[in-house]
DNA sequence: ACCTGAACACCGTTCAAGT
DNA sequence: ACCTGAACACCGTTCAAGT
């Protein structure tokens, strides 16, 4: 009822426009829409985004953080292979609960505008995994090799999957066995052999 | 010269805007633009293309068509493995080329309006790569087991290198080694045993 | 059949002015 | 500091009219 919104403009613009794109992806977002929707002037967004796409990076910045915290929450105590799998189930998962979402955290993230924050947050599944895979192998349950690469190749397993499974190309496979099957592939080619006897 | 254009400015307007989406993303492809840089007035693209959805479209099957054809050429009398290692790299290789055009092609894919030939085109590549598994299970070079869950593991291991190549996460591998690297890793998971004692 | 050009409803962005 | 509202240049889409 007050004639000024009340200082949380920002985060009220972020939570609906998350909201809208979810629903009905980039195409229905509009500043314009936006402000209507809250009900505030159309300009209002200007003073905390320089534009459109800034609004999107940020966007994309709370996409990576959410995605970040779901695999951070599954490092738990259990094994190597349990804790890759729960991640990778966790990764597709979000993939398959905000599809437009994760397109627009890649799409702004290709933008020439994009933030060192947004880069930054993109990074961090990835450095996170690498660093598992590096305590692996000093455990003796990863086979030996550039952890990097190591990483680049479940990173490719669990990443492609879920476009597969948003993509609708799972050809009636639930995706959660998709994954599970995926993620167990990878991981039986980056065990050591003598972990590799022991698994099912 | 002609006050009226000849008759092919559908191809034209479909060659001008891959062109530009190829460039610029497809923030920079407008219909007027596009007329304008043709040389028709702004509402002459619509006796062509419904929408600007249904030009993404007709667009994104281009997309297909080249992405598929670069694929089927790989399919000479090499072994599986040597097949399979071709097509990878010719997957990853369109799509550092092109990056925006794939998004784009797996975007409008997405899109509600999406067209049936485009659905068909977007599914050729899964399965092509299902009938060639199939025909390497019988000559007893693939381990058996449902051939849609092994093409899914390559496929989800080659469009995930080509994201991450396309998405700058391969921090300094050349892409044409991570692709290799994916794809063998792939490759030794589904063939049979006889013939992972061969390979390298 | 194919294209033109005006018309309409929508955008994103900017900026003086208000509180 | 934060928001309003007019202004501007751009869109996509439609449609009578021209050839």
């Amino acid at each position: 009822m007050s004639p000024y919104h009340h200082g949380n403009l920002r985060a009220e613009l972020l939570e609906r426009a998350w909201e809208v794109v979810d629903r009905d992806g980039l195409d229905g977002l509009s500043l314009r829409g936006l402000s209507r929707d809250i009900g505030v002037s159309h300009g209002a967004s200007a003073r905390h985004f320089r534009d459109r796409q800034s609004l999107l990076d940020a966007l994309a910045r709370m996409g990576f953080e959410r995605l970040n915290r779901a695999l951070s929450e599954t490092a738990g105590t259990a094994s190597f292979a349990e804790r890759l799998r729960a991640a990778g189930h966790a990764y597709v998962a979000f993939a398959v609960a905000h599809p437009r979402i994760l397109d627009l955290m890649y799409d702004a993230k290709h933008h020439p505008s994009a933030s060192a924050e947004l880069v930054e947050l993109s990074h961090t599944a990835m450095r996170d995994l690498v660093a598992m895979i590096t305590a692996a192998q000093e455990a003796g349950e990863a086979r030996p090799g550039d952890p990097r690469q190591l990483a680049l190749i479940v990173f490719a397993n669990v990443h492609g999957v879920a476009t597969l499974a948003t993509g609708d190309l799972l050809d009636g496979v639930p995706w959660p066995e998709a994954a599970a099957l995926t993620i167990d592939f990878a991981w039986q080619g980056i065990a050591a052999v003598s972990a590799r006897a022991t698994g099912g």
